[in-house]
DNA sequence: GCCCACTTCGAAAACGATCTCGAAATCCGA
DNA sequence: TCGGATTTCGAGATCGTTTTCGAAGTGGGC
């Protein structure tokens, strides 16, 4: 169907090409295409059928040299392997990906040369805006030099208040997951977690004890089990759990891998999940926790619509809106690994 | 120590502006600091103190516009969340980075619709190449309409061999996985892999099978267990296996998610691994293989190694050359699933 | 003092698109 | 058929950089 223009010219075409073509001059040209300007309705015509008899694309280059906007965006991750990174990423591509702005991947290997070469380099491409995103939610020094185009933080906040931040909200999380396992009628209820030195690990500690302490009601062993995020740290404290604390009746993990170990440990030592022993796990990371031995339930932290928000957040102060930082709350997703009791 | 210039204007600074502060013209500038052209010492210097002062970056749209080349690549992924997308995304990454090559990121979901649509976009910003990254391994079309810049597909080959397409050898993946085995001793081996319909399942097998009948044997059950790529395959096949032919010494899965469940219900058998039944994964994905009891060896592609070739060859398909198609052979990670007997 | 060779520099064109504004074409009624 | 109002169109400037090529400046040998 679509015949192909027999060009055999490897240049693409330009709007000169397509003008003389459609015997009009350059600028009639310009306009028929974009709709500008008054053009008689048979030219237009001519120059449309004209541009697409050549599969004419305007030179963005051009386009953007003169109206000093390039429609692309610097996307900053400091990590890609990150599991974090990619959602977010997702959803940052979802909220332009509809429009007319294209994205520039950069991936610093949290490294802040590199990180420095690569804003020096986007900024020479004129992009319109950066968004960068972090992997561990500890504050992070914000982009160094002074920056002419908007710059959203996603995740990973910046250091500085007065910068654009689209962050979870780890404290709520940590409630949420507690609440969750009260409203099961779980009453002994630990928390078993990743490195204390991580903010995340902090903030969601924090959330299940203050979600505890609302129901007048503490951790067992009065404190989380800070460890690594893995799923060999899981089973080991589960081991330490249950010996020194057989009354346990829930356990929140900071994430899934750790989960995953709990769940081992307990199915081990004859404890059955979710009658004897909840479980629940953080981070909601499908491959995890969606086909483990009972399903795991998880805190999923919505990271590509943080994503999105942080592409429309950028988008509106591109436009010269001046967005605050936003904070937004996880959302439980209910398995077998936790049910009510009774 | 580096003191902003106090530039209060928010344009960004051109070479105009460098060459009036350096006393010159825009042609002395310019090659001055391209260190193209005959200009005086001094000169230089000060046209680079002047540079330097008003923290001057080229404008790349104007230099792209002018010399056809923009050092910009386009990298169309089909599906971002996918496993396999991402290492290869990071090699490309690495093989660009130390340059001065831009990546822009194209996520089309899959949808061929979108596809398009992105390459026009890309077409339009006058990317230098592109690259097209899958996540199967069964050939698709290539893109549509004639793309004026080199094309070079990732993973997921071109169905036109015409075309440069960089892949994972799958065969030599099974056949590598059922050596290890039958190096370690064992000669009752099966396999347990995932979807049929794919063909990294179909070529894994058929490396498995040859590499058996190389050595004169032939598969449990004499052939393959299809079925899907996830834990809960894993687990119910091997409770099959395990009851039909209980001799069984050792087990190639198709996948790590498939060497969990094995693993699981190995375990809850009482059939100790590695020392009853070696158990080997493929994909090599850290968190899945990393930390599960025993740890699991498994077949690593060098996906990151395979993105870093793709960005090599496109980088020199766009210098003219006319590289081939390769294939990429994977590598075996030793853990504790396998052990020699004795 | 003169001429030639060589170095250093700058004016101007070019890339491709958009926008302004003046010129040309068209249409209307009288 | 003509004058004026209204469309429709095009020449040229513009964005910021690179490159070419001619002009100017410099130095040396005789």
């Amino acid at each position: 169907m679509s015949t192909e223009p027999e060009v055999p010219t490897n240049r693409p075409p330009t709007l000169t090409d397509v003008a003389r073509l459609a015997g009009v001059s350059v600028a009639t040209a310009s306009k028929a295409i974009n709709g500008r300007g008054e053009v008689r309705a048979a030219t237009r015509v001519r120059v449309l059928e004209a541009a697409e008899l050549l599969s004419f694309a305007p030179n963005a280059l051009a386009r953007g040299l003169l109206s000093g906007r390039t429609g692309t965006v610097g996307l900053l991750t400091s990590d890609l392997e990150g599991r974090f990174s990619i959602p977010i990423l997702m959803g940052v591509e979802d909220a332009f990906g509809a429009g007319q702005v294209s994205v520039f991947l950069c991936d610093a290997r949290g490294d802040a040369i590199r990180e420095q070469h690569h804003v020096r380099a986007l900024l020479s491409r004129r992009v319109d805006g950066l968004i960068v995103v972090g992997s561990r939610t500890d504050p992070r020094p914000p982009l160094a030099g002074n920056i002419p185009v908007p710059v959203v933080y996603v995740y990973d906040p910046s250091a500085n208040p007065d910068d654009i931040s689209i962050t979870v909200d780890n404290v709520g999380g940590g409630r949420l997951a507690i609440e969750h396992l009260l409203a099961c009628g779980r009453r002994n209820i630990a928390h078993i977690t990743g490195d204390a030195g991580f903010q995340a690990a902090r903030d969601r500690a924090e959330g299940a004890a203050a979600a505890l302490a609302d129901a007048g009601l503490g951790l067992i062993g009065d404190r989380p089990y800070f460890g690594s995020w893995d799923e060999s740290w899981g089973r080991a404290a589960a081991h330490m759990l249950v010996e020194q604390h057989p009354e346990t009746d829930a356990i929140f993990c900071g994430s899934d891998q750790i989960a995953r170990g709990v769940l081992d440990t307990l199915r081990d030592l004859g404890r059955d999940v979710p009658r004897s022993t909840a479980v629940i796990g953080f981070d909601n990371w499908e491959a995890i926790a969606a086909d483990s031995r009972p399903r795991l339930t998880s805190i999923d932290m919505n990271l590509k619509h943080l994503g999105a928000v942080a592409g429309q957040r950028l988008f509106a102060a591109i436009g010269g809106a001046v967005p605050g930082s936003e904070k937004f709350p996880g959302r439980i997703v209910m398995r077998e690994s936790t049910l009510p009791v009774g």
